[in-house]
RNA sequence: GCCCUUGUAGCUCAGUUGGCAGAGCGCGUCCUUGGUAAGGACGAGGUCGGCGGUUCAAAUCCGCUCGAGGGCUCCA
């Protein structure tokens, strides 16, 4: 099931400093300027931005009035072959600045001018010219325009100059490209079969979830069957958690701003909130004395109007639970664990599915604990995440270590803490045994953070697993305990959540499967099959046999022939099959077909295949094992 | 939020230059009672995402709007 394919070779185009690439980069960042001299023979009025290599293709950006259409899309797919033809070698020139300057100035060029400027004093400065296309560029290439023997242009988006939305929005063409057609093809084919299991469609068609327009945006509502998965993984977890001395506990929804406020994440993150709900009382209030609602809005920041806000975090609840009574330093660590469902205006364009939504319940924990204490339960949380992962066979995926950014002031909390958890996240990351990236503000707002992040079909990333580390919040909310030396002392919370969230967790986890689910999740784990009408009966007191044992079966009772129950029952992808016939009747057996082996695997006692599927079921055993 | 694309039956999709709304699957009823991936017949089901405009006439053309898809930005 080792879909999620990592490269850690790819290549990244903000390090200018990389002037050797592999000779697939070469291919790609070849085509990129190929492309660009197909557009400017077809659109002499572009303006050319960058055109990298990516890690499966390559991109150029073009500031232009025209927008790009899928025809035209084939139209410069068309001149690009014309240049291919042509064999262009790709020349290699070194020039000054002052040169390149005027240069490009000359043509009109302007982004070049101001790319120009991002490299160092003192380095290089080259050209990189095929005919008569010429362009700032670091290299390397391919010899000439007809290596570049295999590419296709996929689509236009829209991309921020700079990648900031402050600048102007650029149109960006992607295309791929390989160094010879059967590989394309590959790629392409390969990328059609990705698409089938994205977790939308499958879980459309196996209803597993819905949203609906009319509940919002970003808001999942679980299916019988979909509940039937989310419900088997927390009692996964809960288990799990039970064994590692957890603690369940339920909060509300909701809380009061104040709560927030003290936490940081009101007003500071309003932006990503649902608004704030004041009561109607006082709304018709300030209505009646005139308040705009920019001075509504300035009173609810301001904490002159109390009102609730939709929790988007559980930390601030499970912290006034820690609070709720005095600590001896002989409780901790204390966690306290619930799936607890938060809520955060994600922008409307970033909702895919499952995996970004509005809504969602995160299989949440904090602990509380000494400083001394703080490696040994970050080393627990890391453990929980990597049984979780290995149980469901997800063995894809990357470890980051997110560190705070220097220069932002998205943080809160004082330097010396964030150093020391920063140092701690590093020193057990290291000692995980699993090869690990730092990458600068990654960070949470609170503290720095270990992510386990997987990849979709689509090749896009996902935070799953998370563990983080916080010095900050016990003192906004002036945590204690009461220590050996029986003087108040501040705990250090641990963020963790091993899922991320179930929502996101299972989208990922759809396409993990491609909808066939290991028979502990299979909302549907035994499909029986009677022939005939008459076998009818029998199929119910097998039914019931497997009910009462807790096996979610059902009974293929249409008028179809056995051919066409299999088969809906394949396509329904249901773990098992019981062909009951009148011999299977007689002899008080069942005929075996597994999903697996999707073939007949000979009769059982209706005891011996209970105890067989109780077994996977109990061992929570993956496909094939 | 921004750029591009897109919206026709429960699902997947046809629908010519504007002229009576279509198919397959699924669903229902009946026939068929069969041995490891599709038996047959008949039938129900649509305000063509919504609102407005142009026109004798709009699924089709135009405007607005609400979803969805691919990117960009963002993700405490």
């Amino acid at each position: 099931m080792g879909f999620f394919i990592f490269k850690f070779d790819q290549f990244s185009h903000h390090n200018d400093a990389m002037k050797q690439m592999s000779p697939l980069q070469e291919i790609r960042h070849s085509a990129a300027h190929i492309m660009a001299t197909a557009v400017l023979r077809l659109y002499p009025e572009a303006k050319l931005d960058i055109g990298p290599p990516t890690d499966t293709g390559f991109y150029y950006d073009f500031d232009i009035e025209h927008k790009f259409t899928a025809e035209d899309l084939k139209g410069i797919e068309a001149e690009m072959k014309n240049v291919v033809k042509e064999r262009q070698p790709f020349e290699r020139i070194e020039v000054t600045r002052q040169e390149a300057e005027n240069f490009f100035r000359e043509i009109g060029q302007n982004y070049k001018i101001g790319r120009l400027a991002d490299i160092p004093e003192g380095e290089s400065i080259t050209y990189y010219r095929n005919g008569e296309f010429v362009d700032l560029c670091a290299g390397t290439h391919v010899e000439d325009t007809g290596r570049v023997r295999a590419f296709k242009l996929l689509n236009v988006a829209g991309a921020y100059h700079r990648g900031s939305e402050k600048n102007k929005q650029l149109q960006r063409i992607y295309g791929t490209a390989f160094p010879d057609k059967k590989e394309l093809k590959k790629y392409l084919h390969q990328l059609e079969e990705a698409k089938k299991r994205d977790h939308r469609k499958i879980g459309k068609y196996l209803q597993l979830f819905h949203i609906d327009e009319d509940v919002g945006q970003g808001l999942i509502l679980w299916t019988p069957a979909g509940a039937i998965i989310r419900q088997q993984l927390q009692n996964f977890i809960a288990e799990e958690l039970r064994k590692q001395g957890y603690d369940q506990v339920f909060t509300p929804h909701i809380g009061k701003l104040g709560l927030f406020r003290t936490s940081g994440h009101f007003p500071y993150y309003s932006d990503s909130q649902y608004p704030p709900i004041v009561h109607r009382a006082e709304l018709s209030h300030l209505a009646e004395e005139g308040c705009s609602c920019a001075e509504l809005s300035n009173k609810i920041d301001g904490g002159e109007i109390d009102g609730y806000l939709l929790k988007p975090m559980n930390c601030p609840m499970h912290i006034k639970l820690y609070a709720s009574q005095p600590r001896s330093y002989r409780d901790l660590p204390v966690r306290l664990a619930e799936f607890g469902t938060v809520y955060r205006w994600e922008q409307s364009g970033e909702l895919t599915g499952m995996t970004r939504v509005r809504g969602f319940t995160q299989d949440d924990a904090h602990l509380f604990c000494t400083d001394e204490q703080v490696s040994a339960e970050i080393e627990g949380c890391l453990y929980l995440v990597k049984v979780i992962l290995s149980t469901l066979g997800m063995s894809d995926y990357r470890v980051r270590v997110g560190l705070r950014a220097d220069d932002s002031e998205k943080y809160a909390g004082n330097l010396e803490n964030w150093n020391k958890a920063e140092k701690v996240l590093l020193e057990v990351a290291e000692n995980m045994g699993v090869p690990f990236t730092k990458e600068i503000g990654e960070a949470a707002f609170y503290g720095p953070k270990i992510d386990f992040v997987v990849r979709d079909v689509i090749g896009r990333e996902w935070q799953l697993g998370t563990v983080q580390v916080d010095y900050s919040l016990p003192e906004r909310f002036d945590l204690s305990y009461v220590g050996a030396d029986n003087k108040p002392h501040r705990p250090v919370l641990i963020h963790r959540a091993p899922f991320g969230s179930m929502e996101r967790f299972c989208g990922v986890l759809i396409e993990h499967f491609a909808g066939n689910f290991p028979t502990w999740l299979a909302p549907e784990q035994v499909r029986l099959l009677p022939i005939t009408d008459n076998q009818n009966e029998f199929a119910q007191n097998i039914f019931d046999q497997l009910f009462s044992k807790g096996i979610r079966a059902s009974i293929d009772s249409q008028s179809d022939k056995l051919g066409a129950k299999i088969r809906r029952a394949e396509t329904e992808k249901v773990p098992y099959m019981l062909i009951l016939g009148a011999k299977e009747a007689e002899q008080e057996m069942v005929s075996v077909r597994s999903r697996v082996n999707k073939e007949n695997e000979g009769s059982l006692t209706v005891e011996d295949f209970i105890a067989r599927v109780e077994k996977e079921i109990e061992t929570r055993a993956l496909p094939n094992s």
